[in-house]
DNA sequence: ACCAATATGTAGCCTGTGCTACAATTTGGT
DNA sequence: ACCAAATTGTAGCACAGGCTACATATTGGT
């Protein structure tokens, strides 16, 4: 296996794991929402994330074609099972991201922007890792 | 301020950061090659990177419209200062991510698979303290 | 010198994610 | 009950990045 074949494997995975990642804020997002109001409205969601309410609902389609969310027309936005697991899966990494870069010494701004790019690369390996390396800092200076 | 007018922002610099994220890649690579081979083909860019070498040429032709990479027919592709510049930026960068997962106890092929996605969404406030983690690191735990 | 293989470039299409503009529905105030 | 405002949905466009197919140029072997 040629050197250049493992790093276009990584390029490619890079890749798909932006396809993956604005699904992965929609998710978190609307769990967020249905349970601070209740409901996500498509408005809502596309105010918090800074693009067009037309934009919103079209991803939000997207959700509803993978099986992620439902909604009927003028009743707002619900999270299937499938849904609901990956927001929980993304907000706990997204926790553990930004702890981890605090833990480094990233200013608390710097590390919540950063987070929000970097926590949709991260592999289960590295995840892992994160969560041993917050135990044992917690242990070494509490 | 609201509180959705932040969050807003920082997802519209993710996405922002996507867009540069090409274009460092493949500034990064053509160093590589010029360092390596002495010229930097479509081909090889193409190969290096997983994409068809039309998608290759596409994408050259934006670097160039951006002032980053000059280039003849049929005579390789070459680094503007602007470019060398930014080469060096992300290698530098790339380097002390890669660094940091390893010294965080990520294993070494899942550091370099995460910090291909990771590297571009870390800002210069974050780079600091990576880089002064490091320092730390290396001192506490040589 | 020539022809085949390789490399390069161009054209056209698809998908995803944005947008604006317009249409339709719901909600709320009077 | 009704009209105005807000919300929701739809249509059509642009751009980026991916692809295949085809056209052109260069290189190298005989």
């Amino acid at each position: 296996m040629p050197a250049e074949t493992s790093q276009a494997r990584r390029f490619g995975k890079t890749r798909a794991a932006q396809a993956q990642a604005l699904l992965e804020d929609y998710a978190e997002l609307i769990a967020d929402l249905l349970a601070c109001d209740g409901e996500a409205r498509p408005t809502d969601i596309a105010r918090r994330l800074g693009v067009s309410h037309a934009t919103a609902i079209k991803t939000i389609g997207r959700l509803k074609r993978e099986g992620l969310a439902t909604s009927l027309p003028y009743r707002g936005v619900f999270l299937t099972p499938a849904g609901e697991a990956l927001a929980n899966k993304v907000r706990t990494r997204h926790r553990l991201v930004v702890a981890v870069l605090i833990a480094i010494g990233v200013p608390a701004e710097a590390a919540e922007q950063d987070a929000e790019g970097i926590e949709h690369h991260i592999s289960p390996a590295t995840l892992r890792a994160f969560s041993a390396f917050l135990k044992q800092y917690a242990g070494g200076a509490p």
